[in-house]
This record gives C-alpha cells, sequence and structure tokens, in this order.
RNA sequence: UGGGGCGUAGCCAAGUGGUAAGGCAAGGGACUUUGACUCCCUCAUUCGCUGGUUCGAGUCCAGCCGUCCCAG
C-alpha cells in the first residue's frame, strides 16, 4: 500500500471479498541515505502514514518492509547506470519487477501468502487453451497501466491479483470516498520517489561522485547552436529547457555520450521507423517465432501504433512502425500489444530513422 | 575620414503619426505512477540617448552614441 487511493480499494475490495488480507507498505528510499528532504512522495512519511490508517480502518495486520537496499542496488543502480549509457531509463518498470514483483513478492511467499495484490489498472487472466497467465489492459483504458506491469514473468503473474482491474477510476474515487479513506482525494501524479525534487543531475552526482559535464549543442550537420548543462538531463523528443533561440522550436534528435554532445533539429527529425529490442519477457507465449502484426506503445498512454514484430536471434524483437514514431528513447520500454493483451516487452536499444 | 544602412523584450522580428504583432527562449500551471510530448497562462507604460515639430511619435526633424557595409 503506497499511501494512495488505488491500493487503499485494492485492500478494500479484497478485504469485502472474503481474502485474508495484510497491508504491507515498502520503504524504497531512506531519504537521509540519499542526501534528500523529507517529502519523498511514494515513500514519505506522511505516506506510510496513511497507508497505515487505512489498514487500520478495514482491521488489517498492517506491515512495512524496509527494501530500500533492494531498491538502491537494483532501481537506482540501473538508473544510474541507463544515465552513465546515454540512455533513458524507466525506473518504474525496474520498480514494479525487481521490487514490488521481487523483494515483495519474495517476502509474501515467505510468509505463507498465496498471492500479492496492488492497485494496478491492468487484469491478469488464465488462459486454458495456451495454458499462459496473459496480462490484460484495465477496464478503464484512461488509467490502463498494462505497460508498467509488462516485464512480469508467468510466475510471478500466477502469484498476483489486481483488483481494480475491472473498474474505472471515478468508481475507485467513489469506493475511497464511501469507505472513508484519508486517501480518497489525494491526487494521482507523482515525480519520481527517489527523487522528489526533479533535480535528476543532483542526485546522479551524489550517486556517482562524478560531475555532470557541460558540453555542445548542435544540429545534425554539426554546427554549434548552443550548450547544455549535462546530457542526462536531456532525452529524445525533449524541448523545454534547450536555451537555443530559434525561428521554429527545437528538439533533442540524439544524445553521442562519447563526445558528450546534444543533437537538435526539427520535429521531423525525430520520428522513427524501425526499434530493437532487449531484454525481453514473453507473456502470451513463449517467444516469437515468426513476424507478427502487432500494436506497439514505446511509451505509457500512448495511442497503440501499428506495425510488425521480427524475431531476432538473440531472443529480442525489432519493431518496424507502419507510420513512423517520434522520438522512442533508447533504455525505455516497448510493449507489443494483441488488442487488450500483452504479448510482449523489451527494452529499446537502437533506433532507425530511415525513410520508410 | 567621406558615403550609405541599421539600432523595438534574452534572441529574431512586425510596426512609417494615433497610443508596441508574431516566433524562439524563459517562468508558471494542467496532464502523468518513468523520461518526454502536448495544452493553457505570463513575459517591453515602452521602442539607443537627448532635444524639437505635433492635440498626439517607435513612427517626422536635429544632434549625439553604437553598429554594419562600401569607399579608403
Amino acid at each position: 500500500m503506497s499511501g494512495g487511493v488505488d491500493s487503499s480499494v485494492a485492500a478494500l475490495l479484497l478485504k469485502e471479498q472474503g481474502f485474508a488480507v495484510s497491508g504491507v507498505h515498502l520503504r524504497l528510499v531512506r531519504n537521509e541515505d540519499l542526501g534528500l528532504g523529507q517529502e519523498s512522495r511514494c515513500c514519505s512519511l506522511s505516506d506510510a502514514e496513511d497507508a497505515r490508517t487505512v489498514s487500520y480502518r478495514l482491521g488489517l495486520p498492517f506491515y512495512v518492509f524496509d527494501l530500500s537496499g533492494e531498491f538502491h542496488d537494483t532501481v537506482v543502480r540501473r538508473f544510474v547506470d541507463g544515465y552513465s549509457c546515454g540512455e533513458t531509463p524507466n525506473p518504474c518498470m525496474d520498480c514494479n519487477r525487481f521490487i514490488k514483483w521481487g523483494g515483495l513478492l519474495r517476502r509474501a511467499e515467505t510468509l505463507g501468502c498465496d498471492a500479492i495484490a496492488t492497485g494496478h489498472y491492468a487484469r491478469i487472466r488464465f488462459d486454458e487453451e495456451s495454458g499462459r497467465w496473459l496480462l490484460l489492459r484495465g477496464k478503464d483504458t484512461a488509467k490502463d497501466q498494462s505497460y508498467f506491469l509488462s516485464r512480469l514473468t508467468q510466475h510471478q503473474l500466477s502469484r498476483t491479483m489486481l483488483p481494480l482491474g475491472e473498474l474505472t477510476k471515478p468508481e475507485v474515487r467513489a469506493l475511497a470516498e464511501k469507505a472513508g479513506f484519508v486517501t480518497a482525494r489525494k491526487r494521482d501524479s507523482q515525480d519520481l520517489c527517489f527523487a522528489p525534487d526533479g533535480d535528476y543531475a543532483a542526485f546522479y552526482e551524489r550517486m556517482t561522485g562524478k560531475p555532470v559535464l557541460p558540453g555542445n549543442i548542435t544540429d545534425t550537420e554539426g554546427n554549434l547552436l548552443g550548450h547544455h548543462r549535462g546530457l542526462i538531463r536531456y532525452t529524445p523528443g525533449q524541448h523545454r529547457g534547450l536555451g537555443i533561440p530559434s525561428d521554429k522550436p527545437l528538439y533533442v534528435c540524439g544524445k553521442d555520450a562519447a563526445s558528450n554532445t546534444l543533437l537538435v533539429g526539427p520535429p521531423e527529425s525525430l520520428l522513427v521507423s524501425a526499434l530493437t529490442a532487449r531484454d525481453c519477457n514473453y507473456i502470451a507465449a513463449t517467444g516469437l517465432t515468426e513476424p507478427q502484426r502487432v500494436e506497439v506503445q514505446t511509451r505509457y498512454h500512448q495511442k497503440p501504433q501499428a506495425g510488425t514484430a521480427f524475431p531476432l536471434p538473440d531472443g529480442g524483437f525489432q519493431v518496424q512502425f507502419d507510420e513512423r514514431q517520434r522520438a522512442p528513447a533508447p533504455g525505455q520500454t516497448v510493449v507489443l500489444y494483441d488488442g487488450d493483451t500483452v504479448l510482449a516487452a523489451g527494452t529499446i536499444d537502437q533506433t532507425e530513422k530511415k525513410n520508410a
């Protein structure tokens, strides 16, 4: 229980359905260790208190698991490493994969629990025909979070309950309101939980002890246009923060970590015709054996895009888009769908900008 | 030193007598369990300076300063 509305209602629903439920709050960050203030969003003291309050109201035993060590060694480390390589990591994906369905699931199993439950908007089904656990979009397409769960393995899926999968956000808020939860009206959004001030560069410097170096900004022809304040402050497709006066707005179209150079260009320079994915997870089938028509998301809350997925020898896949896509970023997650069903997910490795 | 051009917000740039467009940048907000995108709002009592003409000047005139080009 994060201390938000969704996990509060998830607990409520399971309790009402007669399950033996325990409330668990994860402590992921020790602010002191990271040199942060007290207002870290999903790990703050007040969020833990809110989770505790809801648990008590429901009469649930309540635990706080301190997974900050694992969190640091997986999520934070990969975050830092990703930026070091010039990529754009997705720490929330890693947190699900290594923490919630890592340390949390293991502890739950050790304690004899049959499953863990979360407040994600997605659905899990067992498919008799294929004998596989399937991950489906949430019924509330506006809040669908299957993207973030696309890394889950068959075992993890088999041990997971998502009570909010058939509900909409307004319904969940109404249930929370009716139950009198303190979390009923808490706002949805949150920044990265371990860098609440939004200053990634400062966080990176604290964690690595290495300074973030300024460098040149050039166009694709190599003309010097300005200077950047450290490559990690920028990601493909980004527009804000470049500080370059121009007749048309400019966007980040590439990063060269070797020369510490940021490449910028017009919107057309961002279009990608194909990408390759590494480190892939297959859900609906054990893998990809032949080219397959798919719907693709390269970011959360994106309208699915048509394309064709081709298997790669290393177990990864390549996606060729029907229409070129705007700024998919290496390091981010690409998810393949068939309608509401998640087929596979991978980490974006390379992107191709050839005209298709 | 002559001749010509120019000098409007951080940058670019409309505006030739009637009370300062727009773009880029910047700041703020919305959206959002990652990075982004997007959207909305804000942003020159003032037009290099000083005088003058006029009911009224960024717009006309004079001088000065600055800058660019051509002559040299």
